[in-house]
DNA sequence: CACGCCTCCTGTGCGC
DNA sequence: TGCGCACAGGAGGCGT
């Protein structure tokens, strides 16, 4: 579920009941794995100030201090009346009206630690993060210069969240195909670099207007789901043509990735 | 510093 | 039907 159209479109949900609240108690049901709720229990007593989001991580303002939420690959994060015992419960955050912030994960890949407001020593990536792809700060001209100059695959780079924030397996394929570029490219050329500045903000948008991609295993009737699902052009598109060429799409492990491609449209 | 590989977890789906 | 393995929307840490 997590890419920048998912976790933008949990904060939405979440951000009017939120804000203003006080976080009045909290409690860490993965014993097995505490690091990864670094300094919770410091929460306890805050007002939620601001309900952010910078790339795939969603920032819950505190004052001083933030919650920084990463979802990894299997987080869900709900608003309960009352506390349910879903499976892969990791942890709970009791707010002061009542309801219950929940976070669900089954792989237990994700994290939600408080830091110092701004500290993000401890995430590297959300330290180095790159501009965020649907505001101004993602401009073409400095983008035509690092995908020109930057090494690697522009699907490694684009997954990097160095270059942009908030692209994941799926928005790589689907952006890269849109852009009709190869993810195994390197050194972009103008053009192609500009239809991929363009595919990335298209491909973002359209998923954020669906409510993101929601695939069955997120299905339990917590949450309202995205249908974006259906729009998508390669990801597990695997043997139905493209839409623009009818080629089979393939599927081939680029940057240690399943990844998604149309072979005619998306030459080397 | 930059890159590629492995790892963290649990569950599912596939081939044999 | 059962077993074993590959793989899954992410990113941090390590070695080269």
């Amino acid at each position: 579920m997590p890419e920048l159209p998912e976790v933008e479109t949990i904060r939405r949900d979440l951000e009017p009941h939120l804000l203003g609240r006080r976080i009045v108690g909290f409690h860490v049901a993965d014993v097995r794995a505490r690091s990864k709720y670094r300094r919770l229990a410091n929460a306890r007593n805050q007002t939620i100030r601001a309900v952010s989001r910078r790339g795939k991580y969603l920032l819950v303002s505190l004052g001083d201090t933030e919650l920084v939420v990463h979802l990894g690959m299997s987080g869900r994060l709900f608003l309960a009346e009352s506390a349910p015992m879903v499976k892969h419960r990791r942890a709970v955050l009791d707010l002061s009206d009542g309801s219950h912030l929940v976070f669900v994960d089954r792989r237990r890949f994700g994290t939600l630690q408080l830091v110092e407001a701004g500290d993000y020593s401890t995430l590297p990536t959300l330290a180095r993060m790159g501009p965020e792809p649907l505001s101004t700060e993602f401009a073409p001209e400095p983008w035509v210069t690092s995908m020109a100059r930057a090494n690697g695959s522009v699907k490694a780079l684009l997954l990097s969240q160095r270059l942009v924030a908030g692209i994941g397996n799926i928005y790589a394929d689907e952006a890269l195909h849109r852009a009709r570029i190869h993810p195994l490219a390197h050194h972009l050329g103008r053009r192609p670099a500009l239809r991929l500045h363009q595919a990335i903000r298209d491909v973002l948008s359209e998923a954020i207007a669906h409510r993101g991609t929601t695939f069955s295993l997120h299905r339990d009737g917590l949450m309202n789901e995205g249908d974006f699902y259906a729009e998508l052009r390669v990801f597990g598109q695997t043997g139905t043509p493209c839409r623009r060429c009818e080629t089979p799409i393939v599927k081939v492990r680029v940057a240690g990735r399943g990844t998604h491609l149309c072979t005619r449209c998306q030459q080397p």
